[in-house]
DNA sequence: GGTCGCGACTGATCGAGAGCAGTGCGAGGT
DNA sequence: ACCTCGCACTGCTCTCGATCAGTCGCGACC
């Protein structure tokens, strides 16, 4: 069956064991395929039964904005990665999502997965679990932008693309491709773009890393692990817990 | 039924709705009241197999340490909240709890939540559901730490944590009872205990907000929430998504 | 070919918050 | 009665990162 061996799929299985017959209300949801430009906001806070999407290809990103008209970016999606779960579970979306390049994605209506979920609650459980692996995620953010220093914080943000961007099969501990600008890494990680540069300037002045031309070079990959305090064990898997 | 009036299944049914049999293996669940003193850590970082509680009296906290010692607060708990779900989800636990006061919580074992799960898929979805809503507060969190300075910060985490607590009945716009030390209020907000110290005396001075003694008072509540840019909108919540 | 706009990059200055080194005070222990 | 320990609180200095005010290079568009 062609639907075990889609990202997604595989994605949900790592944790909860899924029958042919938890897929299937899956494999029946209307879909659609859709693609957007760079700067295209495909959720936006507050916005009432918004849908979701399945990133297909290219990046996208969630964040909310602050009244001040400034913004934190929450989080990254890569290729395989499911936008606005969150905006499905609680009528209201509490974040906006948009594209960083030019995305393919499939759109798919809320009352369709809420139907789906109550058709296989396994399916349900599956995702929600797999949810609650990128809370992790923005668990270590947190700790991030609270704890370290602007040096650290991008070593550690750097090193943690690589390493989810690694498990889907486009990067290794050579580097890997980034499609961010600077002020993409500024909004991140709660820095201004001018000290981003900085930083930047210096990480690569000593050898440990080189940001430039939508490219992430690990120049010295143990030493930035260790000038980062990055540990990927939360990234590990090996079986499903749920039988 | 007794069950159905816990503050837990309350907030489990918040989303899904659940029949008696979704609750029955939660009612079969062997459970082990246990109480501990304040400071004591009830799950450790990389701990494998760590129990999960269901905190029923007092005040916990999650971390997560770094290499050099600092800490820093990921989130509180209080009366009815479930602590270490992710470290039942993920074979090791990728964060510590300890308890804040002197607490009550019912010991819950892996493998028995893990039985419970597979035998009421409906049931595992309510509980990762509840969890997802928490998320949200952890993003609210972040983006406090990203982008707030440190009065705004503050201003916001006690509106936060006042919201919480007037939802299980234990606060109100006057205020509420706060067992934190500045040393706690620093942690989760990434800030010096000295540079704590400074914020409140200055909330204070400006007529915002009084902490002492244990108690968090809201001297102007809306002046406070002005301050803080605070929008509670994702606490709200009317009947179940999935019936 | 000019210009418009975006993103990378830089220098100078300023300020929020850290770090250090304390004092004061109340609760518990002996 | 004294000591200790934890927490609240304060003044001083210094640093990290923000802010301001630019330049430069490049691709898109007329």
């Amino acid at each position: 069956m062609l639907m075990l061996q889609s990202p997604l799929t595989r994605k949900l299985s790592a944790y909860v064991a899924l029958s042919a017959a938890d897929l299937e209300p899956l494999a029946r949801l209307h879909r659609r395929r859709r693609s957007f430009q760079p700067g295209h906001e495909l959720i936006h806070e507050g916005q009432a039964n918004a849908s979701a999407f399945i990133l297909s290809d290219g990046w996208a990103c969630s964040y909310k904005l602050l009244p001040d008209g400034e913004r934190q970016i929450v989080d990254f999606q890569i290729p395989g990665d499911f936008l606005g779960l969150r905006s499905i579970l609680f009528r209201t979306s509490d974040h906006s999502i948009e594209a960083v390049t030019r995305i393919e994605a499939t759109e798919v209506l809320a009352p369709d997965i809420l139907e789906a979920f109550a058709e296989a609650p396994r399916l349900a459980t599956a995702v929600l679990w797999a949810a609650s692996r990128d809370e992790a995620m923005v668990v270590e953010h947190l700790v991030n932008l609270g704890r370290r220093s602007a040096e650290e914080r991008m070593a550690h943000f750097l090193l943690e693309l690589g390493a989810r961007l690694a498990l889907v099969g486009s990067g290794d501990r050579t580097g890997f491709d980034c499609p961010l600008t600077q002020y993409h890494l500024a909004d991140a990680l709660g820095l201004s773009a001018v000290h981003v540069n900085r930083v930047l300037r210096h990480l690569r002045e000593e050898g440990l890393v080189t940001f430039r031309n939508g490219r992430v070079a690990f120049d010295d990959f143990d030493r930035l692990k260790a000038v980062a305090g990055f540990d990927s064990g939360y990234l590990d898997q090996d079986g499903p817990l749920l039988r």
